[in-house]
RNA sequence: CGGGGCGUGGCGCAGCUUGGUAGCGCGCUUGCUUUGGGAGCAAGAGGCCGGCGGUUCAAAUCCGCCCGCCCCGACCA
């Protein structure tokens, strides 16, 4: 491709809207461009990525025997209601009526469809196992479209489902799309983690999640070294146990002081002797979720305890428990109660419901009864549970995900198999994900410099970036033609740049591209018969003679 | 949905406090020069100042409503 007729609109300035680098910098080398909130048009360099991350996740698909298909984007709303999900899922969907007045929705995801079409196709344990995928656009009405592409609106997704007779099978495929999603994610050059993870609205009990870690993701993960690893909406740890004082319950008088903080401060003790008390709402009523002084609580986990819920009003905490804010706490207090698991010993400071007081020498059991589950968040240098070694926290981008889904959408739509027996049987299914433009996303984030992207060779645009510094020189344009055209019939993907600019314009535009090599032809590789290559990550540079020039770009491009 | 910020040529921004008919840098066009790190000189083109309404002799500027975009939170296959 030839630069001058390349339409990659690079920008010197980062763009006002942006924050994320990879965000600044897929606008700014003309990669993408913004239509409106979590909207984006991929522009030719932009598309040429993502199809080769899709072309690496075809091959690494169809070499577990996966099978691509193609299923609508436009569903008609009966399916979803067969498995509740019309009902369950809210706003994120979006819903519009055709003109005879049916109810159809755009696609979220596709488990229902696969799951019709398994029904009605899928007759005899012979049939299975199936794994079937496509690489398919879906529609989400997100919240808060954020991060450039990492959350938007419409995006591309290549999502799978198996089917299987049962768990064992089910077992195989889970297992053989860890290992295709491993090499998809290796060979597009990205660092990532697997870890366990919430099935969430899929529905299904065992989950994982693959996170490339990026100061731009928007999810957390606990990494221990002896492998444990967890998204933190489920990670558990084993907290430090405080020195704890007597027994015995007791009133004491704390005028004005409310937060974790000041009471601290004011009594002088550790916040881990302290128990932090939540009055959060709930459909069934006031749930008082409790917490150590030092904890914080992970919604999430209280999330599947006790459903959905929000944080109570002042006026409602007024109400409820008689005190303000700052003065609440589980003793005499007659509703449900949650506390996390590492209260169940020990002996604390709660709030006495009574405004200015509270209660030390609290004990559970004794003073007070409650519900107890892990309901709080892992801290960095907590304990493993499993190896006793400290666990550490990164920040990642989610770029796929699997599910064992079970029975819960072949059941309500009747995917069934007759078994050896002749007995009719519900289908076991699978469901893996992964977000092909958050790999390029996460590429850049993980890789790039301040001169721009730097690409993994196998997603990048092109491999060699041919500067031509003076294209009005005949010399200097019979070597980079020959060159160019030598290195494209060897296969290699060359951009050569003809352009009628500047050099600087040039260079700048080529570190901003992030092609894996840069082969510049100037005057002075002309009078020394050379040309000069650099490459882009790390900054290495290498002189060949023109003779054997092309031979050895490509092996150097072989060496990266 | 709650909180905050922003909206002025293609891009990045100033002007708004104290109303008086829009400016800077980059980019773009033409010409000449330049040619290994975002070139120089000269001449140009390009803006209903997000929208609607109000106040006023006069609104980018003041007031109200709305829309859009970004960030934090909630939410999130």
């Amino acid at each position: 491709m030839r630069a001058s007729r390349l339409f990659f609109p690079t920008l010197k300035d980062d763009p006002a809207e942006a924050e994320a680098i990879s965000h600044k910098l897929m606008i700014r080398a003309g990669l993408v461009r913004q239509l409106a909130a979590g909207l984006y048009i991929y522009l030719p360099l932009g598309l040429k990525v993502v199809d080769k991350v899709c072309r690496i996740i075809r091959e690494e698909m169809n070499a577990i025997g996966a099978q691509e298909l193609s299923m609508p984007i436009l569903h008609p709303a009966e399916i979803w209601q067969k498995t509740g999900r019309w009902q369950e899922i809210g706003d994120e969907m979006f819903r519009l009526k055709d003109r005879g007045g049916r109810d159809m929705v755009l696609a979220m995801t596709h488990e229902e469809v696969i799951t019709w079409l398994a029904a009605h196709e899928i007759r005899s344990y012979r049939d299975l196992p199936q794994v079937w995928y496509q690489i398919q656009t879906k529609l989400r009405d997100e919240a808060r479209p954020k991060s450039g592409i990492l959350r938007t609106r419409e995006f591309i997704m290549k999502d799978s489902y198996s089917f299987d007779t049962d768990e064992e099978s089910l077992e195989q495929n889970y297992q053989l799309h860890i290992q295709a999603y491993s090499r998809i994610f290796q060979r597009c050059g990205i660092r990532f983690y697997m870890v366990e993870s919430d099935p969430g609205m899929m529905g299904g009990a065992t989950a994982h999640e693959f996170m490339a870690p990026s100061a731009a993701g928007e999810d957390e993960v606990a990494l221990c070294p002896c492998g444990y690893s967890a998204n933190l909406e489920l990670a558990r740890s084993v907290p430090e146990v405080p020195e704890f004082p007597q027994a015995g319950l007791e009133e004491i008088a704390t005028p004005d002081v409310r937060t974790i903080d000041e009471v601290s401060k004011f009594l002088n003790v550790d916040p881990a002797l302290l128990i932090k008390s939540l009055l959060v709402m709930t459909d069934a009523g006031p749930v008082l979720a409790m917490l150590r002084g030092d904890q914080e609580l992970q919604d999430s986990k209280l999330n599947r305890i006790i459903g959905t819920h929000r944080p109570a009003s002042p006026a409602e905490i007024q109400a409820i428990t008689g005190a303000g804010t700052g003065f609440i706490g589980p003793v005499g207090l007659n509703l449900r109660k949650v506390a996390d698991e590492s209260l169940e010993r020990g002996v604390f400071i709660v709030g006495a419901n009574k405004d200015g007081y509270h209660y030390k020498g609290a004990v559970l059991g004794h003073d007070f009864e409650t519900e107890l589950a892990d309901i709080r968040r892992v801290k960095p240098d907590e304990t493993c549970p499993f190896c006793g070694k400290r666990l550490s926290i990164e920040q990642v981008i989610e770029i796929g995900n699997i599910f064992k889904l079970g029975t819960k959408y072949s059941e309500p739509l009747g995917a069934t198999y007759l078994n050896e027996s002749g007995k009719e049987q519900n289908i076991i299914m699978g469901s893996y994900g992964i977000g092909p433009a958050r790999i390029v996303a996460a590429a850049i984030e993980q890789l790039a410099d301040e001169k721009g992207i730097i690409w993994p060779v196998s997603i990048a645009p092109f491999a060699i970036h041919v500067a031509l510094v003076q294209p009005a020189d005949s010399q200097q344009t019979a070597i980079a033609e020959k060159l160019y055209a030598d290195l494209m019939a060897a296969g290699a993907e060359v951009l050569l740049d003809d352009r009628a600019v500047s050099p600087g314009v040039k260079f700048k535009d080529a570190e901003l591209l992030g092609c894996p090599l840069r082969v510049t032809i100037g005057k002075r590789t002309v009078a020394e018969g050379s040309v000069e290559v650099q490459v882009r990550h790390g900054g290495e540079e290498h002189k060949f003679e023109l003779g054997t020039a092309a031979d050895n770009i490509l092996s150097l491009l072989d060496s990266l």
